[in-house]
DNA sequence: ACGGCCACTTA
DNA sequence: GTAAGTGGCCGTC
């Protein structure tokens, strides 16, 4: 572009440039909640954004005449991430995702845009703001007026003589002189004043301690930057020069971050931005399908186009696209899929009419016409051509969604590759992208040739990245967290994204599996095709590449587009069942937190961990020879059955407990009666048993799970496996590493930190106890925390009037039994196992410890009662635990489940707790430069590995994170105590 | 080859 | 008494 140039501008023109993404924004917050009525599709920003786009081309800016624009459009930001990431990769990094129903409704605004015959331009790699930088000093230097349309004060360094800005929704100009109320100095000289004083909200650091006022100060005596950084040392104010001296660069950075870029290599020139008549129809056509009477009708009769013939734009957007409802109601009456879900879904009788959309009855259509659908796995596209692939690309953009889903050569996402994936953007229109198949024949050598006329995975990656990371097009997975570990390998970080498995975990904990199968079988009445049927099982199975591509198209799309009508069926519960925030808070979030933590892994000595084997080994060899010269015969140590024949039927002891299937139990409890009685042999089986858990589950096992690459061990974390709110750890389990006994604390000491780094070990204290006696609230538990009391010392204390000074250990013992007891749901039977007394000695404590801790009775009664009444329990913080069969007859079936619903809010409250803090760790640690990496969670602990050089830095921001996690949300009554310390292995830290 | 059972590890 | 996962044995397919 230059002056030159036909298309120029010229000093009676003047080109408006809409701030798009700031406008969505604003409109988004500042106008009330719509949504579509015939389907729910929110759209309130997108009717904010029409109707100041509509008075914008109709009134132009100001009530004079020969003031309307010549040249107009709108910009947006093409993606999160520019070029400022590279200087400073904070920056903008503690913006929340957009919110949900604002996510479907920025390819809306773009579509708008367009309806209304306006330019809609945005460039990868830039924010709007650059681009407006750059069309305002292009058209400004060819003699053109320039209003910008926008509230951003970021903008405000442009204004100048030709460059105005207004905001059109506080009805508010900017000139010269609102800058200067605003900075304190004039339009040049923002950058300075915006590099000094910093922006918290777009994580900008600036020079702490400087506020705009003393910034525009600073610039008004120095004149710029530079200047004052160089002569800083005559600052007077002590705090005031240090911290420019300090955070001189941390101030050049962001001058560098603030600073617009004007010189974007624009793919539109601006000459080219010509105001354009605006097509009638099209618009009449945006408008009717986005239902806005009102603004339909006036712009029909301005534009003179038939308000009633013209049909609405048909918009495939399936997410929100209501189904027909012919032929489907006669259906219903024999549909056989009712049970507990229609029974727990009220609303499923009665469909809302048209226009009376609740969420309840939204989630309720969702879920019949799901259930009425029909899947056709024959009718998928596979995707040979990069031409084709970018119109699935588009679809998506059209849509604002789209299902998405891997397939590998392995289920271990971190040594999995990439064999083909899968894209689904309406129920039925699904397609597979074939990308790394091998042919079948060349098995000889194991390598066959790649099949011909598949996409490159080169080619494939960079058509489909911009829009798997743009926050544009929702991104739908089941269990995401896979798909994100092997996509982060090919560079590609998805985001933003829902999870089926969360939703229906989020929804539903409880109530049976969140696998995709299970739930397609639940909600789609469908079962998939199953894995085994398209790889086979166990030693003759193939990987996914070895597949044939028509086979594995009807297999991978057919898991797209079940994942997206799984989609359709449980987003519009999080409305209906008010877990919106749950899902939002501490279950989507947690996706990228554990997938990098897995990616992490941790690092373990395998050489320690080899002679660990050995010594074991040794010793159950030892004891082997001891064992059989006392059972008179050698035998299976390891076989309960020949054990209990030694025992019980050789040797005559006398039996204790049964098992379920009748046999006497060889337990480690009724081999220790047993030698209590003085049997020589129980006890050596009980220490043979020992060892050989030790050296199979971890010393043997661990190795094999050493990564080749990284020489670390990842476990795999499940989000959705248990019903109160616990993750749990497999492949290996990390969860369950010894550290009770000596021989198992061996095993901890193996897992160490990397050269120059320390394991911290941060443990929450008592988290349980604590968040039982803020839920019960408990007086004297209370003041027990505040006061920093031993909480069991001071329950034996209660119990038995016995002082806490001089306490007899075995008195102190049994309080925290009863402690734990009443955790677990506490029972008569249970508790005197556990001490080794009576039931009726155990239901005598029972009856004392209510007797002085009346709430906790009340606490128990009232969750017994809730469970029963609704089928669920929740959390301090709204999770809830589903027990669907805790009105069984049976009452050892219904005690059981009750206790369950009393240790889950105790247990699902304080696995919240940790998740929040498990979500905010990462930014606060980057926030303060510290480089400490979370690896490890185990239920109240989290394990980081931290360079040796900042673990004191660390430890404190650990703790504090962690002890604060309820903020703002919650105000617990009672605090929260972190334990943390740091060491070169786990054992040590903890 | 698979699945149930038992035993043992953790919070 | 709550919540998990894993390994060995052993019967069944």
């Amino acid at each position: 572009m230059s002056i030159q140039d036909s298309s120029a501008l010229t000093a009676d023109d003047h080109l408006i440039l809409v701030d798009g993404s700031t406008f969505i924004f604003r409109a988004y917050h500042a106008l009330p909640p719509l949504t579509r009525k015939s389907d729910g599709l929110p759209v309130g920003a997108v009717s904010g954004f029409c109707n100041m786009l509509w008075k914008l081309l109709q009134e132009g800016l100001s009530p004079e005449p020969g003031d309307e624009p010549t040249h107009f459009a709108v910009i947006f930001d093409h993606s999160a991430q520019t070029f400022r990431n590279e200087i400073y990769p904070d920056y903008k990094a503690q913006r929340p995702d957009p919110p949900e129903d604002l996510v479907p409704q920025f390819g809306l605004i773009r579509q708008a845009t367009r309806a209304f015959s306006v330019h809609c331009i945005e460039q990868e790699g830039f924010e709007a703001d650059d681009l407006i930088a750059t069309y305002a000093r292009q058209a400004a230097a060819q003699g053109a007026r320039v209003t910008i349309v926008s509230g951003d004060k970021d903008l405000m360094q442009l204004i100048g003589p030709k460059v105005g800005m207004i905001d059109t929704m506080k009805n508010k100009t900017f000139g010269e002189a609102e800058v200067f109320e605003k900075f304190g100095v004039g339009p040049d000289k923002v950058i300075e004043v915006q590099a000094l004083a910093g922006d918290s909200v777009d994580n900008v650091p600036g020079v702490p301690g400087i506020g705009i006022k003393t910034a525009a100060q600073l610039i008004e005596e120095f004149g710029d930057l530079e200047t004052l950084l160089e002569k800083a040392e005559t600052i007077k104010q002590k705090k005031r020069r240090e911290n420019l001296i300090e955070f001189a660069e941390q101030a050049r950075i962001s001058k560098q971050l603030v600073t617009l870029k004007d010189d974007v290599p624009v793919e539109v020139p601006v000459g080219n931005l010509l105001v354009s008549e605006i097509d009638g129809p099209k618009a009449v056509g945006f408008l009717k399908a986005m239902s806005f009477t009102t603004l339909t009708k006036r712009v029909a009769e301005t534009t003179g186009a038939d308000l009633v013939n013209i049909e609405a734009d048909e918009f495939d957007i399936p997410g929100w696209d209501v189904p027909d409802h012919k032929g489907r109601l006669a259906e219903r009456a024999g549909g056989g899929t009712g049970g507990s879900e229609a029974a727990m879904t009220p609303g499923a009788d009665t469909p809302a009419p048209d226009g009376m959309m609740t969420p309840q009855s939204l989630a309720d259509a969702r879920a019949e016409s799901a259930r009425n659908s029909t899947i056709d796995t024959s009718a998928y596209e596979t995707v040979m051509s990069a031409d084709r692939l970018k119109e699935w690309v588009a679809d998506a953009y059209e849509t604002g969604f789209v299902a998405f889903d891997t397939e590998t050569t392995s289920l271990d996402a971190m040594q999995a590759e990439l064999v083909g994936l899968s894209l689904a953007t309406a129920p039925g229109k699904a397609c597979y992208v074939p990308l790394a198949h091998v042919d079948g024949e060349g098995d000889l050598l194991g390598g066959g040739a790649l099949v011909e006329g598949q996409i490159s995975l080169k080619n494939a990656i960079e058509i489909l990245k911009p829009m798997l990371e743009d926050p544009a097009v929702l991104k739908i997975a089941q269990n995401l967290k896979y798909d994100w570990l092997v996509m982060t390998r090919y560079g590609v970080d998805i985001t933003p994204f829902d999870d089926t498995m969360l939703l229906s975990y989020t929804v539903d904990a409880g109530k049976g599996g969140n696998g995709m199968d299970e739930l397609s079988e639940r909600w789609l009445g469908h079962k998939p095709i199953p894995f085994k049927d398209i790889c086979g099982s166990g030693k003759s199975m193939i990987t996914f590449d070895k597949v044939a591509i028509d086979k594995a198209t009807a297999y991978a799309a057919e898991d797209a587009d079940v994942t997206l009508r799984l989609w359709q069926v449980l987003k519009p519960r999080l409305a209906s069942d008010r877990m919106a925030t749950v899902y939002e808070t501490l279950e989507r979030p947690m996706v990228p937190v554990l997938a990098r933590m897995e990616q992490r892994g941790i690092s373990v000595d395998r050489q320690m961990l080899s002679r660990l084997s050995g010594d074991f080994a040794q010793g159950m060899a030892g004891l082997e020879a001891e064992i059989h010269e006392l059972a008179g015969e050698n035998f299976n140590i390891g076989s309960p059955k020949q054990l209990g024949d030694i025992l019980f039927g050789k040797m005559g002891l006398p039996g204790g407990k049964k098992t379920k299937t009748g046999a006497w139990s060889t337990s480690a409890s009724v081999l220790e009666d047993l030698a209590a009685e003085g049997h020589a042999l129980p006890s050596k089986i009980v220490e043979w048993r020992q060892l050989s858990k030790l050296k199979s589950t971890y010393s043997d096992a661990l190795p094999g799970f050493i990564n080749p690459e990284t020489k670390r061990v990842h476990t795999s974390y499940s989000l959705a496996a248990t019903t109160t709110g616990r993750l749990s750890s497999s492949e290996p389990n990390l969860q369950n590493i010894p550290v009770r006994t000596a021989a198992g604390r061996k095993i901890r000491k193996a897992f160490v930190a990397a050269p120059g780094h320390k394991l911290i070990s941060a443990d929450y204290s008592q988290i349980e106890l604590r968040v039982l006696a803020h839920m019960a609230d408990i007086p004297q538990l209370k003041k027990a925390f505040e006061d920093g009391l031993d909480i069991h010392a001071m329950t034996a204390s209660e119990m038995f009037g016995t002082p806490i000074e001089g306490m007899d250990p075995m008195v102190r013992r049994q309080a925290k039994a009863i402690n734990f007891g009443i955790i677990y749901g506490i029972s008569a039977f249970g508790l005197a196992n556990q001490l080794g007394i009576s039931r009726g000695e155990a239901g005598d404590y029972i009856k004392t410890y209510f007797e002085r801790f009346p709430g906790i009775r009340d606490y128990m009664e009232a969750t017994k009662k809730q469970v029963h009444a609704n089928g669920y329990v929740t959390t301090i913080f709204g999770r809830k635990a589903h027990y669907p069969d805790v009105n069984t007859k049976n009452p050892n079936m219904r005690s059981f489940y009750e206790r369950a619903a009393i240790n889950a809010p105790i247990q699902g409250s304080a696995s919240d707790i940790l998740r929040r803090a498990m979500v905010r760790m990462e930014d606060r640690l980057t926030a303060l430069r510290l480089d400490a990496q979370m690896l490890l969670q185990v239920h109240d602990e989290l394990i980081f590995e931290v360079p040796e050089a900042q673990v004191e830095d660390t430890i404190p921001l650990i703790r504090q994170v962690m002890e604060t996690a309820c903020d703002p949300a919650l105000k617990l009554s009672v605090p929260l105590q972190v334990d943390a310390r740091a060491a070169d292995n786990w054992d040590e830290a903890h």
